[in-house]
DNA sequence: GATGAATGAGGATTCATTCAT
DNA sequence: GATGAATGAATCCTCATTCAT
């Protein structure tokens, strides 16, 4: 029978990512979920928290996925692949949940807490930029917030030809990409 | 006065580019626009009709703004900044306008004629990327669609920075990214 | 150019009969008319007063038909086939109007004015009834009223039938059915 | 608590025959049936299907009606009285009914479903006449279609007297009806 | 716990009426 | 006088949410 709660969630991700959160109807999610309308309502308040938790969720999930196994002790060329890769990777993943944060965290849905969160992945992550620039391997002229948006939206538009069909992700682009996005921001 | 139907298309732009289509309700457009919410089916016959063409009006404006005065007789390298900087200008002036195009690109909402016309857009940056290649200034490596992705997913994360303030968009830096974008795709 | 009011009130006659009091839109009469939809407000006050109007201008001109050359000193045989025969012609030259009558007397559109000349019509004929029956012509068993609405009932759907084109209205035709319905009402 | 759905056809057949369908909101249909107005659309997909259903309804009731214990073997002489009374008595318990059928079957918002329905509603009566001509019993000279039209028509008028308490329906009354009726199409 | 029928507030759209031209 | 653009109240319909089963 599965896990009701996680089933419910799945559904919304997908949903909320490829309708948005105003195009998507309870009974929808519900149908998805292969659930009860009213079932939904046992998990969750209301449609506003299932959108904060589930973001919450896959902002935390991939916060890990970006912390694990994260090279500390390398250098920051090799720190920064390992952040792209994961990121495509997640994407490959979870595409519609990458979707549903790059569309929502400007959301009039969402909480402070899910905002904060938002700000919480993009802090580490600029850290780490921080750090590779006081190493001098990143660009003093480009500002950290450049790096983040350029790296990110082409992660988010490159998603988006993968999931397409348009574009076929193999080892070697990936290999292309990441040597690309890093000439992009290095010095 | 004013032109009414000016006003509703620069209040829909503003509304549907911040909330999301369905977000966006008819009397909200309405007063924004300062007119009464039947005179909007005056101008367009309902709600969705409204979205199409101003995703069309913008798209064609984008458009336009690209090919004009395009430096078709330079080298690819100027022909990339002619690009860059038009996008990025663009953002600035029409910040809602973007994001919508943006957001709204694979909405279940646009009819065909909206997305046919958004190939068009990709079709003349997609021509000016292959000729580029054929002169063995860009990466042969990348895919086309790799190149395009990389670039309009920079400047709309970008966009939403300088947007945000989170950036200032001074002539210098402007020379930065686009040299460093450059980098990106070129040999 | 025509005369404006009339053709207003031929307009609202042909589409409340078609389409009833509710279904007509004063922009439809109003094109119908071939007028502006803001001439019709500078002829009548509003929706339901031209209504009443027309409806009260109808049986008014009803009513001259039937009193007109009727054959007051004839036989009450002879009076009813002028009753019945005009009622039919009214219904071929007048067939909407003939509709708009019948089916809007009991509106809730309609004033106590106009409720009263629908009174009128039916007592000039329930006079001439009641004068046939003293005269032993008509059957005493018969109440006016059920003779009223025999004949009314008859003529209305028998116009719908001519009006439709699943009869055809001959003058055998016409003879048969006078002397069929007097069959009905007589001794 | 009832079947809500009947609660909800017997509301909209008494509304839709009273003020008519366009006439009629569907929150006043939903006060009438004493249900939430979104009720309406658990069970009828929109207005004009809840239309459509209440009148083949209706006309199939009416029919079962005219057909059950219909005396096929009788004279025609007596199938006119069970036709006749029949729909008498169905104008006294389905006033509402009856005046529905009759005023929207010309109505732009029925099917042609619907328009079917009815066809074989008059096709059944057609029939009946049409042996009761070849048998001599009924008047050559008056096409079938003016003997339904003289019927419908004087039944219709006369249901509204009943109703309207203008006339009072007794036993006496009934059989002079048919009688005097049946003398206006017989030989 | 799970369901989905029921609700009514809210949104898209229409249309009677007004009024500036 | 005539017009039709403009309006907003009223209508059809949807959907978030509740609650009896």
């Amino acid at each position: 029978m599965g896990d009701k709660q996680e089933d419910i969630k799945q559904a919304a991700i997908t949903l909320f990512a490829r309708r948005g959160f105003d195009g998507t109807t309870v009974p929808l999610v519900a149908e998805e979920a292969s659930v009860g309308a009213g079932t939904i309502y046992r998990y969750f308040e209301n449609k506003e928290v299932l959108l904060n938790v589930i973001m919450q969720d896959e902002m935390f999930r991939l916060e890990e996925s970006l912390k694990a196994k994260f090279p500390f002790e390398k250098t920051t060329r090799e720190q920064f692949s390992h952040l792209f890769i994961t990121l495509i990777r997640y994407s490959q993943e979870k595409f519609d949940a990458l979707m549903l944060i790059n569309s929502h965290t400007t959301s009039r849905h969402i909480t402070d807490k899910t905002k904060c969160d938002y700000t919480s992945l993009l802090t580490f992550v600029s850290t780490i930029v921080e750090a590779g620039r006081e190493q001098e391997m990143i660009d003093r002229d480009l500002p950290i917030e450049a790096i983040v948006a350029i790296t990110f939206g082409a992660v988010v538009e490159l998603a988006k030809c993968f999931n397409g069909g348009e574009l076929l992700l193999t080892d070697a682009l990936l290999k292309t990409l990441d040597e690309k996005l890093w000439r992009a921001i290095s010095r």
